[in-house]
RNA sequence: GCCCAGUUGGCGCAGUGGUAGCGCGUUCCCUUGACAUGGGAAAGGUCACAGGUUCAAAUCCUGUACUGGGCACCA
């Protein structure tokens, strides 16, 4: 016998320890038909996972649960990301506690301590991975930096270096002061700041007035070269062509024109520092300017500035700015406000800087993909982000590689002397010297589907499995990693690494903010499961993983799954009570009953449960997880207990016999079908149950896995019986609001009498349904109505139940003034519809009978309403 | 500035042309042998605003406002 509620934990860890020793997620390549895999997103090992993850798995989890169970090879691999900067940031937050220096330590031994650390962390991952249900092969483990990857990291960059897309080259890089590399654009994020605008004059070479600039970065100064204004600016004119002279350090610099300078911004004169600022790049690449470092990699002025030299970037602003007041050369200080670029891994203000980097052409390897996308190779669901997808590929630039950082791919390029640098990923030989930069950590990423199967061979595995099926991920990565998968699969193999992406939102807090740790409003995924259970937590975020959204995270939608969990356990624990301790040869099947002798509710339920794995499995296909989570939901607690079981305790509760054995055999068969199709939402409590129910259903499959998606004998579809069913339970309903608004509690048991057109079919065929679920005594056809009796008015029928000293004959009136006031206004509402000729001449005829149909019923309700209170007065 | 979402009962969200739904919360009643992690009942919404299309609009179109996001940015 089953508990009275489940408890997760212990299920949870002896069905893991039998599916891992089952070996049940393992995938090999076999010959029928192509399989459907799914790479994962692999989590940087930068420490535990969070509830994004928890989001973003249980997703693929379910759609490899789903595909498996219709029966198709599906695979999905494991594993981490080396993380490149936030890894190695990690590691320096750790160095900085235990006060060690980094470059005291040697890069060396740094690479020890991460290797260390990324061993212990990817353990914590995968075995997150492993609790919250994750069937992952876990025999195909891969890890961005292991060995099979760096040779693919390898290939890649030497392919793409024969083929001339990658280069070394002097360009203005985005760079992170703090994290001390360069960075690419779409790592950099943009925060609007308060600052100052400030003018400041420059004053004529020779003497004269000279002009007046406006900045935001009056410490950028000593790196100006140029003065730029708009050409058809008539204020300043007469200085082009002349020169001026930077203050303190009286270098003398060009006043030109360029058509980028707006008239009406600051003063309309634009001071140009080609080498700290994107625009004034381009403005020195059109007139062939010089550009002057003022600022260097460590976020100081340069000897460009002089006395001011050695100065942070920070202190230099104030300094100069102070300067240039007390000098006489601050004409105006305006409050500002502009964007300035971040670094997405730390915060810090991003310094744009000329240095000599590594960079990958995009515009060819950008084309194969944007085709992809137009002919429908690739899809993205959902499909509006197609066009931001399309946009960024179109305006694409060329892509930063390297990084100064040590944690990664090494750039395998090797240099002596004057010779022609060699790739190469070991030595040369003596005397050679490797770039000191390593790859950016989304140069890996980007490879991931080729390379967990180990490309560049073309391996047993690659060529089953590659390309893959469908990648899901969150939007905030679908430039960074989503785009340049596609271009380097294309490029490298032209197919599409996988032709679908499936793009989910973020996980927020509940009332909609950014989770982070500085909020303090982190949820932890482990702490969920611990309190409610792992399948609470998956099913809480599947019922609310609609495509594309974010999902504003509450603690209570847990507890709502737990509970459904709970249903789910118990109406199993219902089930079996009813059941003998013996399943008979064969289990009940439902091919075992007559459908002569199926009773209407059964009838109904069939073809409820029908629909509903239908609806269900529907949404699964599409990656709408959050409508079949609903679908099961609504079904299981609503329909199916509530109202089915709660009718089948009337011939559970009887003699054994034909009528008896086709109830268990429902139960049975419709519980045992919404387990399997429930199991990829919740794959742990539908197991246990699984292993309890199936001797009852005739199964012998060891796991839900193995023996695929119910199917059902044949079509059970009833629309008939599901009307007439609604029919009953309107008619009970009513009943029961009477009862609870007039106080009389359910176990109080009442008679009644009933007229009407369905009254007839009520007392005859459901006549044990009607007094099971409204508490009737007796039930029995009108004659007159009795004293002292309340009304229930539903579709088609008319209930008098007499309540003598109960009723209160005010306050029933009331009640049913209030009814017939309803009443009146739906007829109002469906009269204006059926009268108006436009309507009745334009609108299909199934609408026209439907809307008659509605107006009849709403009369005959009101007419019952009024009679009723007629007579009560 | 351009583009994309969103705006539905107290809160969080479904719903793409035919008389507004769900979960949580609220109110009342009920510890009846699956489940109080439960059962029954009820209250609560002119579906942001303004136009338009249509017999019919939460749903389609246009515009406005607000919120969020993406991209590009004025130094």
């Amino acid at each position: 016998m089953l508990e009275k509620t489940y408890d997760p934990k212990p299920v949870e860890e002896s069905l893991l320890r039998l599916w891992e020793k089952a070996r049940l997620f393992r995938s090999v390549p076999r010959h029928e038909g192509r399989p459907f895999t799914i790479v994962i997103p692999p989590p940087n090992v930068t420490g535990a996972l969070h509830v994004g993850h928890a989001l973003d798995n249980t997703l693929q989890d379910a759609f490899i649960r789903h595909q498996r169970l219709l029966g198709r090879e599906s695979c999905w691999v494991p594993g981490c990301d080396h993380g490149g900067i936030a890894t190695q940031n990690v590691m320096e937050k750790q160095l900085k506690a235990e006060k060690i220096d980094r470059h005291a330590l040697g890069r060396e031994a740094f690479l020890e301590r991460m290797q260390a650390w990324t061993r212990d962390c990817k353990k914590t991952i995968l075995g997150q991975l492993r609790r919250l249900g994750c069937s992952l092969d876990w025999e195909r483990e891969a890890f961005t930096m292991d060995d099979v990857r760096a040779k693919a990291v390898f290939h890649a960059f030497k392919t793409l270096w024969e083929k001339g897309l990658i280069y070394r080259g002097e360009r203005l890089v985005n760079w992170c002061v703090r994290c001390g590399t360069a960075l690419s654009d779409i790592e950099v994020e943009r925060e609007e700041r308060k600052g100052a605008l400030h003018h400041i004059h420059y004053a004529l070479e020779g003497g004269g007035e000279g002009l007046v600039v406006a900045t935001t970065r009056p410490e950028t100064m000593f790196g100006d070269t140029a003065v730029a204004v708009n050409p058809k600016d008539p204020r300043w004119k007469h200085m082009v062509g002349k020169k001026v002279l930077i203050p303190f350090i009286d270098r003398a610099i060009p006043v030109i024109e360029d058509s980028y300078v707006e008239f009406g911004f600051g003063t309309g004169a634009l001071k140009v520092t080609p080498a700290h600022d994107q625009n004034d790049w381009e403005i020195g690449q059109r007139h062939g300017l010089p550009a002057l470092k003022a600022i260097g990699p460590d976020g100081r002025l340069t000897a460009e500035a002089g006395s001011y030299a050695g100065l942070s970037r920070e202190k230099a602003r104030d300094q100069v700015a102070a300067d240039l007041e007390a000098q006489g050369f601050l004409r105006k200080k305006e409050d500002h406000k502009s964007p300035v670029a971040i670094c997405y891994r730390c915060n810090s203000l991003i310094e744009p800087l000329l240095s000599l980097q590594w960079f990958v052409k995009q515009t060819e390897l950008a084309k194969p993909a944007l085709k992809a996308l137009d002919d429908g190779r690739f899809k993205i669901h959902p499909e509006n982000w197609a066009k931001p997808y399309r946009d960024w590929l179109v305006n694409i630039k060329d892509w930063c590689v390297s990084r100064q950082i040590w944690w990664g791919h090494r750039i395998p390029v090797w240099y002596k002397g004057e010779e022609k640098p060699v790739v190469s990923l070991e030595s040369p030989g003596a005397g050679w010297t490797q770039d000191p930069d390593v790859l950016d950590t989304w140069f890996s990423s980007a490879l991931w589907p080729l390379s967990v199967f180990g490309w560049p061979e073309h391996t047993k595995d690659f060529e089953y499995y590659y390309p893959t099926s469908t990648l899901v991920t969150g939007y905030e990565i679908l430039y960074l990693w989503v785009a340049r998968m596609q271009m380097m699969g294309l490029a490298f193999e032209g197919k599409v690494p996988f032709a679908e992406a499936v793009i989910h939102g973020i996980v927020r807090d509940k009332s909609g903010k950014k989770m982070s740790k500085s909020l303090g409003n982190v949820v932890d995924p482990l702490a969920m499961m611990d309190k409610y259970g792992t399948d609470a937590l998956r099913f809480a975020l599947m019922a609310q993983a609609h495509p594309g959204k974010d999902i504003a995270f509450d603690e209570q939608s847990v507890l709502g799954a737990r509970n459904f969990v709970n249903k789910l356990w118990n109406s199993t624990r219902f089930v079996l009570m009813n059941l003998p301790e013996k399943a008979p040869a064969g289990g009940y099947k439902l091919d075992k009953l007559s459908r002569g002798s199926l009773e209407l509710a059964d009838r109904w339920i069939l073809s409820r449960s029908q629909s509903t794995l239908a609806e269900a499995k529907a949404h699964l296909d599409a990656y709408e997880p959050a409508a079949a989570a609903e679908a099961f939901y609504t079904f299981l607690w609503d329909e199916f207990c509530a109202w089915y079981i709660e009718l089948a305790k009337g011939r559970l509760l009887g003699p054994e016999g034909p009528q008896k054995e086709a109830t268990r055999a429902i139960l049975v068969q419709i519980l045992t079908g919404m387990l399997k199709a429930l199991h990829p939402l919740m794959p742990f409590v539908t197991e246990e149950i699984y292993s309890a129910l199936k001797p009852y259903a005739g199964e012998s499959s060891a796991f839900v896995l193995q023996g695929g998606y119910h199917a059902l004998d044949s079509d059970w579809s009833n629309p008939e019986a599901e009307k007439e069913m609604s029919l009953v339970m309107a008619a009970v309903s009513s009943i029961r609001s009477v009862r609870a608004q007039l106080r009389v509690p359910l176990d109080m048991k009442i008679a009644a009498v009933v007229e009407g057109p369905f009254a007839e079919k009520v007392l005859k065929t459901h006549r044990a349904y009607v007094t099971l679920l409204a508490g009737l005594e007796s039930l029995e056809p009108f004659t007159a109505r009795p004293p002292q009796s309340a009304t229930a008015v539903a579709e088609g029928v008319t209930f008098f139940i007499p309540l003598a000293g109960i009723i209160d004959f005010a306050k029933e009136r009331e009640r049913l003034s209030k009814e017939l006031a309803k009443a009146e206004s739906d007829i109002v509402k469906i009269e204006a519809k059926v009268k108006n000729p436009d309507f009745l001449s334009r609108a299909p005829q199934a609408q026209i009978s439907e809307a008659k149909a509605q107006r009849e019923a709403a009369c005959a309700r009101r007419d019952q309403l009024k009679k009723t209170l007629e007579e009560l007065s």
